[in-house]
Order: structure tokens, then sequence, then C-alpha cells
DNA sequence: AAGCAGCATTTTATCGATAGAATAGGTCCC
DNA sequence: GGGACCTATTCTATCGATAAAATGCTGCTT
């Protein structure tokens, strides 16, 4: 008999929230009620609590004293902060990424920019193979806590992504700027790749600034 | 009468714990057992748990699964990372705040240092003297997700510290280090300032590492 | 002396119950 | 008509209890 990940209910229910809150499936701002999510999920105050607890460690969700959890509210200003935060952060892996990522690294990056290219927007895979393309970028940068540093930014902007669902990004073609950033990165012009990589979020961050005030 | 910042037993835990964790009074990968823990702060096993779940997800507490919760091992190979880490993060937070900072900024910091110098290291209060002095540092960089995370690394860089305790940094004037870093950020020397701040880092991380080892 | 089966003790993870705080209405007075 | 006030209801935070799992012993066997 298989074990479906049945490791104990706080995580099942830390998952699956993480994973709605991200894809936007629940609202930011909106009030997570400890008992809801319980019954939803088939699990008691105590594990509901706990993960609601690491999620407000995560930034994912807010604690107010005495008043419960709400997810963590999406603003166009802190959408600019976290772009701002990305670009920045994103400058220093990338370019040790680009210093240490050896044969292995390259042939993974290949691979992943291949994957992504195959692929449409809005075709369900194409989120995965985007965030793993942008992760394989980074992937040589020797220190993991920077990685996961910038993992943890790529979710965030991901879920102000799926908050916007823009149509489209008319005028643009995102296949060629990865292809552009995954050329110059296998290069390894780092000045140029980290320009590519900063206009590439910037450009992002346009498009859904206006989808976003449009609300 | 006056309330005592009494906000929820959960978040007394959470900072209780998290001071002994970070000076030391708990060691490392030693277990923490919920109903101890909730006896020491006389509080049931819930708020303990979500306190513990919180530290999990700050990565100042590791969480088996089934088999509870214990203090973050603290290794020497860990230690390099984490200095590692924080050289790079603070080389662009550092960069950027000598960019954007403005008159009130350098005051600020100026009064950090003089404050700083005039205590003596052992000193009770130079800890978090010499912690304001980082932070006014760093302080004017617009992003504070960026602030945050070095913040964060200094936090954990500081616990080694406290684990190491060595009785003084022999053959080295810190207090002239710090000066230097001061002079030259306020001359907004990018370069040179990043340069001596990595360069007192690493100082440190030798003597702590040599501390560690021969515990 | 190493290994191991089985039992006793701890500990974890989770539930259900509950007191007290917060919210949402509804009412009455100016 | 707009508040101020009171009340019913909803939620939160927290406790105590408990099943299942893990750990630690003990003594038997080879």
């Amino acid at each position: 008999m298989q074990e479906i990940s049945d490791d104990g209910l706080t995580l099942q229910v830390h998952r699956r929230l993480r994973a709605d809150l991200l894809n936007g499936r629940i609202a930011p701002g909106s009030k997570l009620k400890v008992q809801a999510i319980g019954a939803a999920y088939g699990a008691g105050a105590s594990p509901v609590r706990e993960a609601l607890s690491s999620l407000a460690a995560e930034g994912l969700v807010q604690r107010i004293e005495g008043r419960g959890f709400r997810a963590a509210p999406a603003t166009v200003g802190e959408f600019d902060e976290l772009v701002r935060a990305r670009c920045w952060l994103e400058e220093v892996v990338l370019r040790e990424s680009l210093s240490a990522g050896d044969a292995a690294w390259e042939e993974a990056l290949v691979v992943a920019q291949w994957r992504l290219r195959r692929l449409d927007r809005g075709d369900a895979a194409w989120e995965a193979a985007h965030a793993a393309f942008h992760r394989a970028l980074l992937a040589a940068c020797p220190s993991s806590t920077l990685r996961d540093m910038a993992e943890t930014l790529r979710e965030r902007a991901e879920r102000y992504r799926a908050l916007a669902r823009p149509a489209a990004y008319p005028g643009r073609d995102v296949g060629a700027e990865h292809h552009a950033i995954a050329e110059t990165a296998l290069a390894r012009h780092v000045p140029r790749a980290i320009m590519l990589l900063k206009e590439h979020y910037e450009r992002t961050a346009d498009f859904l600034r206006t989808a976003l005030a449009a609300r």
C-alpha cells in the first residue's frame, strides 16, 4: 500500500494553504478563520493554527494579535518593493551563479530553457517550467541561503502574477527574453546578463502594475 | 496599572525562546520538549507549539516530523555559509544605502558609531549598540525586504558569536574597524566601504571559526 | 558481550471544550 | 437621522485529555 505524503496534518494544511494563497484562490486581506479552514481540510484547531503561524513567519499571512489571521495584503506599493528587492538580490545571486556554474549547470539551464520554450503560456505546465528556468539560472550560486531568499521572493512575485492574471503581455516576446537571458548567461557576460534579467523583471512588473491597478 | 507587553502567550513564548536560542542559553541541536517549555513559561501545549512553528519557519528551530522540535544545529559549515551569504547580501544593501542615505541617515550613523565607541566589549550594552551600528549603516537602503533579510542573517551570526564566546579578539582593534567603515561610508566611497565591511565580517569569522572548532 | 523481544515510560500530535474578546445587529434617545 | 448603548452571536486563544508513536529498559538467549 502506498503512503500518499502523509506527514502530519500541520504540514498538509500548511501546503494547501500556501498553494491557495500563492495562486490567488484566497484573496489578499481576507480573513482566515481557524474553524472554517479546519472544517475544509478536515483538521482541528491546533494543526491549522500551527500552519498559520508558519505562514505568518513566511510573510504570506498576517497575525493580528487578538483578532486572528488574515491573508497578507497585496498592494501596488508592496509589489514595487518586491520587484526592487528581487532585482537587487538576484543581481548578486546571478553573478555568483555565473561565476561558479560548471558544465552540469550549463546543461541543466539549456534543458530548462528548452522545456520552457516548447510550452505556451496558459499551458498548465508553463508556470512550473518558468519557475524551473529561473531556478536553474541561479542554481549554481554557492550560497543556498541566498538562493532560498531569491526563491521566496519569486514565490511572492508569482502570487502577484496570479492575482493580476493579465490576459497576455501585449507587444512582448517573453520567449525571446528568456532565450536572450540564457544565451548571455551561458556566455558568462555577467553585467549584460544581470541587465537583461532586471529588464525582464521590470517589464513584467509594468504589465502587472497596470493589471493590478485596473482591478 | 501598567500593561507589560501582554500580547498573547504565543508571542511571549516566541520571544523568550528566540532570545534563549540567539544568546546560546539553549544549545544547538538540543531537544525542545513542548511540555517542558510550557511548564517553564507557564503555558500549555498550543502556544508553545505555535511559537515553535514560527521559529521553525524562521530557521532557528528544526521540526522533525513525528518526533518534535529541536534547536537548529550550529556547525562550522553552516557558519561559513552564513558569512558568505551575509557578505554578498550586504554588499548590495550597503551600496544602496550609501546611494540613498540623506543627512538624517548620516547623523544617525554618526550617533550610532559614537555610542558604540564609548562602550567596551563585555559591557552588557555593547551587543545592542553593535547591532544598532550595523543597522544604522544599512538603514537607508530603500528596500525594507532586503534590510530585513540582512537583519535575519545578522541575528543568526550573533547566535554563533554567543556560542563561541571568544574571550577577546587578540591583536585586533574592532573599534578602529567600525570607525573606518563609518568614515568611508559617510564619504560615499562605495567600493571601499563594501570591502571594509566584508573584511570586518571575514575577520570576525576567522576568530569565531577557531573558537567554535575548539569547543 | 552483543542482540533482541517485549514491556514501561515519555512525548508527540491532535481533538474537543471553554472563557473571554470582538463583531454584528437592533433599539432607544436626543 | 445619527449616535450611544446593549445583546446575541461568532471567533480567538488556550487548556486538559488522549491515542498513537517513539524511546528507553530489562532481562533472556546465544
